[in-house]
DNA sequence: GCCGCTATTGCGCTATGCGTAGTACTGTGC
DNA sequence: GCACAGTACTACGCATAGCGCAATAGCGGC
């Protein structure tokens, strides 16, 4: 839980919260990620990225059959995630200002 | 230059900030780093970076000798190093921004 | 039947940050 | 004079994350 998670753990905090905001699959995170300006995640990331929480026992996961392709693998938090969710994103704000700090001292 | 970069590559940024203010030798990034916030950081991990970015052509080196140790080598930014550090500060913003947007809307 | 969109999985690559150990120089205390 | 702590750097190997790419597979339109 050191902020060396943080430097490359950005990834786990952004999909834990579009997925607070309601339940997604794979491919849909991907475009919601996007959409949200992170433009670059690759699809595979995501989906290591849910699987590797998913496995860490922070989301729930139930697959649902649809109509336009193949069926779709819904993952959403349980309690686990909410608190990893909560944590990461106060870790992230702390680091966020350090790092700010030190850029904000290149004007001065 | 995409944001993956960003992803891990904070450590970069943190170092140029540092050397922006004035030129430093490893052992000293370290500590400054430290007192800025970021406890965590490795002492390997800078020592690397500083190599990586000299490498890369980012950095001036300069062996100055010490009375109250080894050798010190010391960094400084040039014109390549500076550039970086103006964009990765800029790709930093927008990436925190991001992620800013994308937690605030928990609250909602 | 083929193409494009949706949706997921698997494999291998690379870079990065980290831990640990090792080298080496200085000043202090015994 | 030597062990030791503090300073300073190097080298080796590890784990992991994100990425690229290919494969699989269902669907609708032409």
């Amino acid at each position: 839980m050191d902020s060396s998670q943080l430097l490359k753990g950005v990834l786990d905090l952004a999909v834990l919260a579009v997925l607070a905001d309601r339940d997604s699959y794979g491919y849909d995170v991907v475009r919601r990620l996007r959409e949200a300006g992170l433009e670059d995640v690759g699809d595979a990331s995501v989906y290591g990225t849910l699987r590797r929480l998913f496995k860490a026992g922070a989301l729930t996961s139930y697959v649902v059959a649809s109509d336009e392709g193949p069926h779709r693998k819904y993952y959403g938090l349980n309690d686990v995630g909410r608190a990893q969710l909560a944590s990461s994103a106060t870790t992230w704000a702390a680091f966020a200002a350090t790092m700010d700090d030190l850029l904000k001292e290149l004007s001065t």
